[in-house]
DNA sequence: AATATTTGCTTGCAATATCAAGCAGTGATT
DNA sequence: AATCACTGCTTGATATTGCAAGCAAATATT
């Protein structure tokens, strides 16, 4: 299992985003989120993760259960069945793993050119 | 609203239970749940709270509301589900050629292992 | 080429969570 | 009454979160 750090920092990657960016729209230091993408953070505050996950498009719930922290049951697991015609459908289920690559390998393409 | 401590507390001695006997059941020591009680703890950890709320019988997420974390909503969480939270999101708006390159590569990585 | 800006990072430092050990009061047992 | 166990509490110590300030390498601008 990977490091919480590699999937927020692939997160943040994959928006093109600079530290000092998610550090002004969350008011996180650029510091501190360093310190977060290179593990050396045990667990982050439900706070830090809540503004992580607005800004990233993540769930709070995910982030919350990435860092170790409990979970609230959530016992309805629902498909999204709307969207058949999303990449996500085509997709399926995909591991957290296989989201860090993907994610990386977007990042790759769209910064390949130029 | 005030001190979730005297909360905290009425739920203890609602079930007549000592500070030593919630610390045998939750591996939170005594010193630690008297200083909670009486308002001496800013923000425990979701960890603590869960414990708490285990063997009181109250919901994980009413003990951190109460503490003032961060909670997720039913609404974001229904509509997440197939909305923010899916990959598609964070993947964003994508070209043909993007979502066949990134198909690819899903079934390379996944024809790689083993 | 020289200078300025950007970017990720390291390093103290302050605040806080949590515990181990001990202390005083209260009630039970001898 | 003396002792014992139990109760809540305080205090000092340790670990961790999170920040401000600074730094070196990369990139942009003149």
């Amino acid at each position: 299992m990977q490091n919480y750090g590699d999937y927020i920092r692939a997160l943040r990657e994959a928006k093109n985003m600079t530290l000092r960016e998610v550090e002004k729209l969350t008011d996180v230091s650029n510091a501190y989120l360093s310190q977060l993408e290179s593990g050396k953070v045990k667990q982050p505050s439900p706070l830090t993760l809540h503004k992580l996950s607005e800004i990233y498009g993540v769930s709070y719930d995910l982030l919350m259960e990435k860092v170790g922290y409990p979970v609230t049951e959530r016992k309805e697991k629902l498909k999204s069945e709307s969207g058949k015609t999303s990449i996500a459908y085509r997709i399926g289920d995909i591991s957290d793993d296989e989201e860090i690559e993907l994610l990386n390998y977007l990042k790759f393409i769209r910064n390949r050119k130029k």
